[in-house]
DNA sequence: GCCGTTTTCGGCCCGACTGTTTTCAGTCG
């Protein structure tokens, strides 16, 4: 049986839902909900674990252990099984519509019989929500909406969209203002825009409903728009207690509830005002969120960090590690020139880079195959590399072309170039570009054979995945990092946005194991070159220092590392 | 269901906003 650690979060998650369903007690609700998350995110497979160390989990008791350990060997359990025979199919769904929550959910399903959304609506048009007691006219109204949303429901943001709304609002915003949340996290999808700000709410209120397609709710304190399908909250601060404003809007929500228990054992309360005393009932008020920090006996937490998986425990006991920092990124280590698919000239790369502030970049062109627009053969790739030579020597640039070759991984493990071709390279990437669909454990032998290979330096995107476009291939990370760590193989971090691969808890599970990751952009025009903020971004989630980061060494070190 | 520097039982983060309400329940983040 092989149960990935995501597959008995699924389970967990489900229950969780179910129960919500059923009315259960909102606690037990979360509990489910909680030890789901702390799977999700830990960094050994909970398969082979004993029952103490399960139990030894955050948020995993003797209970859920039992059922971890059920799902591990089974797939499935037995409380799952009995709550989905219990429960029409379509009724976890609507908990995922705007407004409507487990009580509404249990209500709508006991009352007026609805099992679904189909029925739901039927049931809103003929005006059947209204008779229920505590329910009107408007919450009919509203759940039409909500279905309707639902119906062309918007997908998560990449980044850069992100990006470019956040700014849009931020611009139109009247007064100083900070953007929060997932995107400040840096979270590599963004579901919403969340922003806080000094200016005055009389002034913003009336500029945001005006560039905004919906008004979903709006008060003296905060107001939520919709605009271009994405909801934008933005919320009304001043300078004098801005840091828990801060605090409390960047979240996650599960770190806000762990920071809220610490200040609770310390006899406070915390929320987005300051903290509370509670024997006094004196309000302290903080201008920064280091501040709040401080006053609650930890160490500064970096916004990446804030997830409740494990940072703050750490943070009480002392300082938290050193996180890489983008001034500290000597060279990109992935990018594609018009040798193959991408528009750059070498000249126009080595001043790119040069104005990067880089010490280097590696040129790493595809290599010949299928799928790839004019990929580099032997014969080309030299004479690819003589055009390298001659544009480190006539450049004037600070920035040194690295002669690299992204070399594709063939479908059964072998690499598109020969060795010969390869050991003149500076640097190897090996990556996947083709039979995305092979199972679990030929692809994972697919890579590590790949790993092994002599001259392969960094595996390229490792996953493979596209947001929101292409899912990720099958592969058991597990055996892949161990491979990577025994032969000194790098593993990539894509910092392409629409790649964004590795997964932050595979930097950190690679990061344990002292295996080395490699920051490259994947560019191919030079506006991608700033991307690479993305990837320090990304490695910071996956609590990574420079030392782990091999373009953050001096030259002479990198091409120490890779010979 | 989980958990313990007051606790092995009795708590479990906290506040904004809305709708259908004369005082609050539900939802959301």
């Amino acid at each position: 049986m092989d149960v990935t650690n995501r597959a008995v979060a699924e389970v967990l998650a489900e229950i969780s839902d179910l129960l919500e369903v059923h009315g259960e007690n909102p606690f037990k609700v979360r509990a489910y909900a909680r030890a789901a998350e702390t799977v999700r995110h830990l960094s050994r497979p909970v398969e082979g674990m004993g029952k103490d160390e399960l139990e030894a989990l955050p948020g995993i008791g003797k209970a859920i252990a039992g059922k971890v350990a059920e799902i591990v060997a089974t797939g499935t359990c037995q409380e799952l099984v009995h709550l989905r025979e219990a429960t029409p199919p379509g009724l976890p769904a609507l908990l995922d519509l705007q407004g409507v929550g487990p009580k509404t959910v249990r209500r709508l399903w006991k009352e007026l019989g609805v099992i679904g959304t189909d029925d739901l609506e039927a049931a809103a048009r003929t005006h059947q929500i209204r008779t229920l007691k505590g329910f009107g006219k408007k919450k009919e109204e509203e759940i039409l909406r909500a279905i309707g949303a639902a119906k062309n429901a918007s997908t998560r943001m990449r980044v850069t969209e992100a990006e470019r709304l956040a700014e849009m609002v931020l611009s139109a915003i009247p007064g100083k203002a900070w953007v929060a949340r997932s995107l400040r996290r840096g979270r590599s999808t963004i579901g919403d825009i969340d922003i806080v700000t000094l200016a005055p709410a009389a002034e913003t209120v009336p500029v945001l409903t005006g560039i905004a397609d919906e008004v979903i709710d709006a008060g003296e304190k905060k107001i939520s728009v919709k605009i271009d399908q994405k909801r934008v909250d933005v919320r009304f601060s001043t300078s004098r207690d801005l840091g828990a404003m801060l605090l409390y809007l960047t979240g996650s929500k599960a770190f806000n509830i762990r920071l809220r228990e610490v200040a609770r054992t310390l006899g406070m309360r915390l929320n987005e005002y300051g903290l509370t005393d509670q024997t006094t009932g004196e309000l302290m008020i903080f201008r920064t969120e280091d501040e709040i920090f401080t006053a609650l006996g930890m160490s500064p937490v970096p916004p990446e960090l804030r997830e409740d998986h494990g940072e703050v425990d750490l943070a009480l006991a002392g300082p938290l590690p050193s996180l890489v920092e983008a001034h500290e990124i000597r060279g990109d280590l992935h990018l594609h020139s018009e040798w193959s698919d991408g528009s750059m000239s070498l000249d126009k790369i080595a001043l790119a880079g040069g104005s990067m502030g880089y010490e280097y970049i590696l040129v790493s062109d595809h290599s010949a195959s299928l799928g790839i627009a004019h990929g580099l053969d032997a014969d080309r790739l030299a004479r690819q590399h003589q055009a390298i030579k001659e544009v480190n020597r006539t450049s004037g640039s600070e920035c040194t072309l690295l002669a690299g070759i992204e070399v594709d991984i063939l479908a059964d493990g072998r690499l598109a170039l020969p060795d010969r071709v390869l050991q003149d390279c500076d640097l190897v990437i090996a990556s996947v570009h083709s039979g995305f669909s092979q199972d679990k454990d030929v692809m994972t032998r697919r890579v590590i054979t790949a790993i092994e290979k002599e001259h392969v330096d960094i595996i390229g995107h490792p996953t493979g995945r596209i947001l929101g476009r292409r899912p990720p291939i099958a592969l058991d990370m597990e055996r892949v990092i161990d491979a990577a760590a025994e032969n000194g193989t790098a593993l990539e971090i894509n910092a392409s946005p629409s790649r964004l691969d590795l997964d932050d808890i595979y930097i950190k599970q690679a990061q344990e194991r002292d295996v080395k990751l490699a920051i490259g952009t994947d560019a191919h025009a030079p506006y991608e070159l700033t991307h690479i903020r993305h990837g320090v971004t990304l490695a910071r989630r996956g609590w990574c220092g420079a030392s782990a980061i091999v373009n953050t060494w001096s030259l002479v070190d990198l091409m120490e590392w890779c010979r």
